[in-house]
DNA sequence: GCGTTGACGGCGG
DNA sequence: CCCGCCGCCAACG
């Protein structure tokens, strides 16, 4: 569990895990990542972990949004670009800052 | 120890 | 579709 330093790390590296089985071409959301990772309730904890991530990681990141189907970033803003960007190079369609979780969503 | 702050989520109006 | 409200978890000052 997350509950400290110490285990914080082996949390991190659930979360990056799961966020590793998000198939291109797909997206999920934050809770859904904390559930499969095995830590359910803990989506902000996820965004948190994601915030830390270095620029240049190999994680993909920007296949994980929220719940509503938006890219948690202001839109215009330098992130929100960069993750749009991202996705639609995969094909993920984005239009006004939403994505159809219908179609893209990544269901196990 | 406490209030605040997020890359959050779900429900109701 | 937009808002507000509440629950949730960890980091920070």
């Amino acid at each position: 569990m997350p509950l400290t330093a110490n285990n914080s790390v082996s949390y991190d590296e659930a979360i990056w895990t799961a966020i590793g089985f998000i198939p291109e071409g797909k997206v999920a959301t934050y809770g859904q990542v904390a559930e499969i990772a095995g830590f359910p309730r803990t989506a902000r904890a996820v965004g948190r972990v994601l915030s830390k991530l270095p620029k240049d990681t190999l994680i993909p990141w920007f296949r994980v949004i929220n719940a509503k189907g938006e890219i948690s970033f202001p839109i215009g803003s330098s992130r929100y670009d960069a993750q749009k960007q991202r996705l639609q190079d995969e094909g993920v369609v984005v239009l006004n800052g939403k994505i159809n979780l219908k179609s893209y969503r990544w269901e196990i």
